[in-house]
RNA sequence: AGGGGCGUAGCUCAGUGGUAGAGCAGCGGCCUUUUAAGCCGAAGGUCGUGGGUUCGAUCCCCACCGCCCCUACCA
């Protein structure tokens, strides 16, 4: 059974084996405290010490070993809990010659209870004078180390546990804090849709059919039924149906999985809160949205505002609102790729392809003109006019249309400089088989989506509940194919729309980039408790059983 | 997928074409108000894996594995 580091692991084996000879229980049942850590520092943190010497506080407070000064016949320790830490002191003639040897055969990572009376030391710390010491749980693994803490990232994910007890990021924040911080945005998304009257639903994870979304999927099995189905991409499909169903307001919080790859901002597995409601069109659902961010942020964070990587992002005014053609122009480099492209530009293929050809040349010819000191604008020429060259050449090619090659311009050009919380609205309706489109121009989507620091946070629309062009929409995306387009027409929730469903505004956010912004956090595996990494080597344990003496080295070898 | 970087003690890292070092942790000793406690001592390594060059490789070369960063992909 024992882990690596095997002489660790076997030397605090020996120490229990110690402490049991002692007559200690080194695993025993309950330990009733009459403190938390958090409780006594935060109770008695400003008493001074006169104070505590004439009221002679008696506590009894269970916690972590996580840090040990041994002194010959007196030591000090400091005790997590909370994610607080409290210092004791052991002396032995304060708790006898039993416990203190119990005392000396502590490791750090220890779990302890004890009692005694509150007392400040020479340096003012606020300290138990133990009476009673006892071993509440061993711990047969070491702590990371104490002064880098756990510095392997692999690590820190992998043995969340560890990370939890010890870790502070480069930043600085605790990960216990930015954890704590993901249950309060949770629990402020819940307050702000559980008073609005709408109803928090559970929709099946295990799709036959695949739909909601753009993504590849994964695949599982039901054996009963001898059937495959797909993790979900989304619920929103089975949200609606609810719709119809006369819930008017509804909302799910839970994963979906995506079969994609991993980085920054993206992870297989992530948490995704969808609402609907309906009555409603995409205007006001920007409106709540801004309302939405706002308040969660102020509880979240006692501001209006986050930091984000040094910058200020301000939620307290008003989002910027652009359309994604106000947006392409608005942010369009024209002193890198010519002229912004014309109404006319951005109307027809044939427009569209001439455009791209005039913009990728200008980039290129900028490109060329840069002297070649300059590697980092180099760099971001050269990808700008590949990009240009990219979707004039999917455009020819057929497989996007002139609304796909429009969103293509936007990620391109505008996207990174959407920082401070900014609404995108009138999506192509090409890429938005789902949403509404204008009455006034049906090659427009009333959708939206909201973007801070560069990232995407909400994407929401005005939903589309006309059955026949749901029909149509879906064929064509069936007909068009793709890697993640879906493979067969969803006929049950088409059947649902032939029900009536009211006009209804959904929307979804991911939650996991909005806590990323409020945690300051640059990565969304810092704010999933396991993300999902490689799978580790199996390394079987090895070593005597349970039970066995656990004095010398085992033969079997650990890997 | 392309480009770059890394892999040495349990951890964080030095280092050299002649088979290795520090700090911390762990172990032994001293120490009854310390807090990165201190002092003394001993121990700890197939230098990622496999090939090659060489009298000799941890170092040079090749391949592979793993990890990180950038770019690309992914609404």
């Amino acid at each position: 059974m024992p882990f690596d580091p095997l002489d660790q692991y076997l030397e605090r084996r020996k120490k229990l084996d110690q402490i049991q000879a002692l007559g200690f229980d080194p695993y025993p049942h309950r330990f009733p405290a009459t403190h938390t850590v958090a409780e006594i520092l935060d109770g008695f943190g400003t008493r001074a010490a006169e104070e505590l010497e004439t009221e002679s506080v008696g506590v009894r407070v269970a916690g972590r070993v996580l840090a040990l000064r041994l002194h010959g016949k007196a030591g000090f320790a400091h005790l997590g809990g909370q994610g607080r830490r409290l210092q004791i002191y052991v002396k032995l003639d304060s708790v006898g010659e039993r416990a203190y040897q119990l005392f000396r055969l502590l490791d750090l990572g220890d779990i302890v209870g004890v009692t005694g009376h509150l007392f400040r030391t020479r340096t003012g710390e606020l300290t138990v004078r133990v009476e009673e010491l006892e071993l509440l749980a061993k711990a047969l693994l070491p702590l990371p180390e104490k002064w880098h803490g756990l510095a392997d990232v692999d690590l820190r994910y992998r043995r969340r546990y560890l990370d939890l007890i010890a870790g502070e990021r480069e930043s600085g924040q605790p990960t216990r804090e930015i954890f704590v911080r993901r249950t309060r945005v949770l629990r402020a998304l819940r307050r702000f849709f559980d008073g609005r009257g709408y109803l928090e639903v559970e929709t099946p994870m295990m799709h036959p059919i695949l739909g909601g979304a753009a993504a590849r999927p994964f695949i599982t099995h039901h054996n009963a039924f001898d059937t495959d189905l797909y993790l979900r991409i989304a619920p929103e499909l089975y949200l609606k149906r609810l719709v119809v169903g006369g819930f008017d307001r509804v909302y799910e919080v839970n994963r979906n999985f995506r079969n994609e790859g991993i980085d920054s901002t993206h992870q297989p597995e992530f948490t995704m809160l969808e609402f609907y409601q309906a009555y409603s069109d995409y205007r006001e659902l920007m409106d709540l949205t801004e309302t939405l961010f706002r308040e969660v942020v102020t509880e979240c964070c006692e501001a209006s505002g986050v930091h984000y990587g040094g910058v200020y992002i301000d939620f307290g005014r008003p989002f910027d609102r652009f359309t994604m053609r106000e947006a392409v122009l608005k942010f369009w480099p024209a002193a890198d790729a010519g002229a912004a492209p014309s109404a006319e530009d951005l109307g027809t293929r044939d427009a569209l392809d001439s455009f791209l050809r005039g913009a990728g040349e200008a980039a290129g010819a900028r490109h060329d003109a840069v002297p070649p000191s300059d590697l980092e604008g180099r760099q971001r020429l050269r990808v700008l006019a590949a990009t240009f060259g990219e979707i004039r050449e999917e455009l020819t090619r057929g497989i996007i249309g002139p609304g796909q090659a429009l969103a293509g311009l936007f990620e391109a050009v505008a996207e990174p400089h959407l920082v401070q919380p900014t609404f995108i609205y009138d999506f192509p309706a090409e890429i938005s088989p789902l949403a509404k489109c204008r009455a006034d121009d049906p090659s427009t989507a009333e959708r939206f989506e909201l973007f801070v620091a560069g990232m995407e946070l909400a994407n929401g629309f005005s939903e589309l509940n006309d059955p026949e062009d749901q029909e149509r929409r879906f064929r064509a995306q069936v007909e068009r194919g793709g890697a993640d387009a879906p493979k067969e027409v969803d006929w049950d929730y088409l059947r649902a729309l032939c029900h009536g469903l009211p006009p209804t505004a959904g929307e979804g956010i991911g939650i996991d980039r909005l806590v990323m912004l409020v945690t300051d956090s640059h990565a969304i595996r810092e704010v999933i408790l396991f993300p999902l990494l490689r799978p580790e080597a199996r390394h079987p344990p090895a070593g005597p059983e349970p039970g066995e003496p656990a004095s010398g080295k085992p033969k079997a070898d650990p890997s």
